[in-house]
DNA sequence: ACTTTTGTTAACCAAATGGTTAAACTTAAT
DNA sequence: ATTAAGTTTAACCATTTGGTTAACAAAAGT
């Protein structure tokens, strides 16, 4: 028999860990807590994934390789800048909506422990901005944009995607929204930040 | 006699529980390690503090009472919309150059409590974006910038400001750039957001 | 001088927490 | 049917952790 042939309990294990990770953080999650929502015993926890770190990280690579593709989306397609930036707000911004916990929990816990990015570049198809750079400096020449830097427009890129999710609680508080409004204006982001770029870095 | 008359210890215990709250947050930070990084023992933090949760609040609405003034700045200030973004920009990032934990820490700890908010919004001079909403509506209305939402511009203005600090690790790892090389790419920022932001909204 | 308040320490404590163990149960191959 | 491997459980354990206590020291008020 193979091991853990059946993985019905594996499954339950790692969806209870995201939810408990994910709204509490490494150092903040209980694998009791993960058990009871897996309603399975907390010894299954270890015998499945043997420790609470390993736990994590098997949570948290899984969150990343969600989040790769978006990004290699923009990176590596064959389309120009224009209708990249177009298509990835709008794409990036519906896809954060269904999973408005993910780019917290990456940004927390890469904060906590940085040289975690290097596991995660071995595992995942980890995205590279290379090609990115080519096409940026080409499009500035050919003078389709104003001169830009191609880290410096991608750093803008996801800043303008990722940070109102990011910093929800603040934004809301600062601009006196509630859950509702914020709902729509992030909704209306899709549109709003395409349109925003495009204008910073057209002629 | 005053009750604790003698702030110096008060204040080692502030510096020290800064340190270690914001290198691994509320529930990763550790009593001892604070008392042992202000030299004191371990039961003078509860002398002068009452509890880890009461100490944590006093680091938070300290770093608080620090960020808000910047915004403050951007939101209530005179000049023009043009000069004011200018200018926070660059103040802005030479400021959290020289605080780079302040940003996450804030986000990070609101996302794990949102209704911590309320908390500050009582004890600091919390930002208000009323006067902002106003000045955009005429400048849109005389034609000077573009048609745009005052929220939606505040929340890209935020965006890209503070965004590069929250997800260095992550932007540091997807743009193939070591420290020193982001260092000076977000010094460059002081200029290049700026420029950015202010070419999206003029006409 | 002496009494009271404030500051500081070491030792202690109960609760929580990640992890282990050993035994029981299930499944499937022989 | 027997065996062996995988799965699940309850009880247990060592350690860590926030917090307390009681005694002592230093200042300050009288």
């Amino acid at each position: 028999m193979a091991k853990h042939k059946d993985n019905k309990t594996e499954e339950q294990i790692l969806e209870a860990a995201q939810k408990v990770f994910q709204a509490k953080g490494m150092e903040g999650a209980r694998m009791q807590e993960i058990a009871d929502k897996a309603n399975i015993n907390k010894a299954m926890l270890h015998y499945y994934y043997r420790s609470k770190q390993l736990l994590f990280e098997a949570v948290f690579k899984k969150a990343f390789s969600l989040l790769a593709p978006q990004l290699n989306a923009i990176l590596n397609d064959d389309s120009s800048i224009e209708d990249k930036i177009k298509e990835f707000t709008h794409n990036y911004i519906s896809f954060i909506i269904k999973h408005p916990y993910l780019p917290n929990f990456i940004i927390q816990e890469l904060n906590r422990n940085p040289n975690f990015i290097d596991k995660i570049k071995k595992n995942v198809d980890f995205p590279n901005i290379d090609k990115f750079k080519l096409q940026v400096k080409n499009e500035v020449k050919t003078g389709n944009i104003v001169p830009i830097n191609a880290e410096q427009l991608f750093i803008n890129i996801l800043s303008l995607n990722i940070f109102p999710f990011v910093a929800s609680p603040l934004i809301k508080a600062f601009t006196n929204v509630d859950d509702k409004e914020y709902k729509m204006l992030l909704e209306a982001r899709k549109k709003e930040v395409s349109d925003f770029i495009i204008n910073a870095i057209k002629k």
